[in-house]
DNA sequence: ACGGCCTCCTGACGGC
DNA sequence: TGCCGTCAGGAGGCCG
């Protein structure tokens, strides 16, 4: 399930419980990615006071209420859904799944309770302390990828590794003549040869692109998942930016629902099957010229493309 | 320093 | 029907 969209849309289906009070903190199976920490239980007496995104990690932070003990600041969870996790609100006493592997109970002014249940069958998430992990995994990642930060300058000049991020479609030439004339400095470094499609799902380039996105972007800028990095020219680095943000802004606001067997309530098909031009689409046909869709492995991750609208 | 491969785990699906 | 192999939306870690 969890791509960009999922994890912002478990994020705002939690503002309704803002503010709720945690009363119990259920671990059922702490083996996840890492270990959940045995003394979440910390958290009783304190209230959900926000929740925030980082990449794919929301970040939920809770404040002491009256009720508990004492000069206890606040304390933040790193919570990552891994492939296979959610992170569902239910009536008190809904009973406990297979794979709910944390549930968190939380009640309302007037004393009405909810479940928040974790659920995650393959248990490559994570439910952590945050000032435990943050720094090993928040430090290094790369700007939002609907942030202005994430502009075609910057992953154009990360890729060819000049120096300089600022520079300026307009005044490419001179700044690169610039960079010559300066005296390299210690270990130039060379461009990226590397696939472009292992390079926008690089968190330390960009984050919340994940295999879905990456293969749907590169397919909508034509580009060939497997063209070296360094060979892209600014105009396609400008194209696969706005098809990234657009795509993942589209994403957002049907709600996140790509997964594969998402069906809406009435059993419609979801955005899911309706949205993806090529992704899972390998031996149909491409929505633009007909060409057979093609699937090859790119750092084992599978990448559906047309040979044909996305030329190497 | 880099790049590519491996790994954690369960479940779904296709072929035989 | 059932067994087995393969693959899956992530991403840190390790090795060459």
């Amino acid at each position: 399930m969890p791509e960009l969209p999922e994890v912002e849309t478990t994020k705002t289906s939690l503002n309704p419980i803002l503010g709720q009070q945690v009363s119990k903190v259920q671990v059922f199976q702490p083996k996840l990615r890492w270990p959940i920490p045995d003394d979440l239980s910390k958290l009783v007496d304190y209230a959900l006071q926000k929740v925030e995104r980082r990449a794919k990690y929301l970040l939920m932070t809770f404040i002491p209420t009256k009720a508990a003990t004492s000069n206890s600041t606040q304390r933040t969870l790193i919570m990552h859904l891994g492939m296979s996790g959610s992170l569902q609100q239910y009536p008190i006493d809904t009973d406990k799944r297979k794979h709910d592997h944390l549930i968190i109970t939380l009640s309302d002014d007037m004393g009405i309770q909810t479940q928040l249940h974790y659920h995650d069958p393959r248990r490559f998430g994570a439910v952590l302390w945050h000032k435990d992990y943050a720094t090993k995994l928040l430090d290094h990642l790369g700007p939002e990828p609907l942030s202005a930060d994430f502009d075609a300058d910057y992953l154009y000049h990360l890729i060819q590794r000049t120096t300089d991020s600022k520079i300026s479609s307009k005044n490419k030439d001179s700044a690169a003549n610039k960079i010559n004339e300066q005296p390299a400095k210690k270990t130039a470094k060379r461009p990226l040869t590397r696939a472009i499609k292992s390079i926008i799902m690089e968190q330390q380039v960009v984050v919340g692109v994940g295999n879905i996105y990456a293969t749907e972007s590169l397919y909508l800028a034509g580009i060939h998942p497997a063209m070296p990095a360094n060979q892209i020219t600014y105009e396609q680095t400008v194209s696969l930016v706005a098809h990234i943000k657009a795509i993942l802004q589209r994403a957002i606001e049907l709600g996140g629902s790509t997964l594969r067997d998402f069906t809406v309530a009435s059993g419609q098909t979801g955005y899911f099957q309706q949205t993806l031009n090529v992704y899972g689409r390998q031996g149909e046909h491409c929505p633009n010229c007909a060409t057979e869709l093609e699937n090859i492995k790119i750092n084992g991750r599978t990448s559906v493309y047309c040979a044909l609208c996305q030329p190497l």
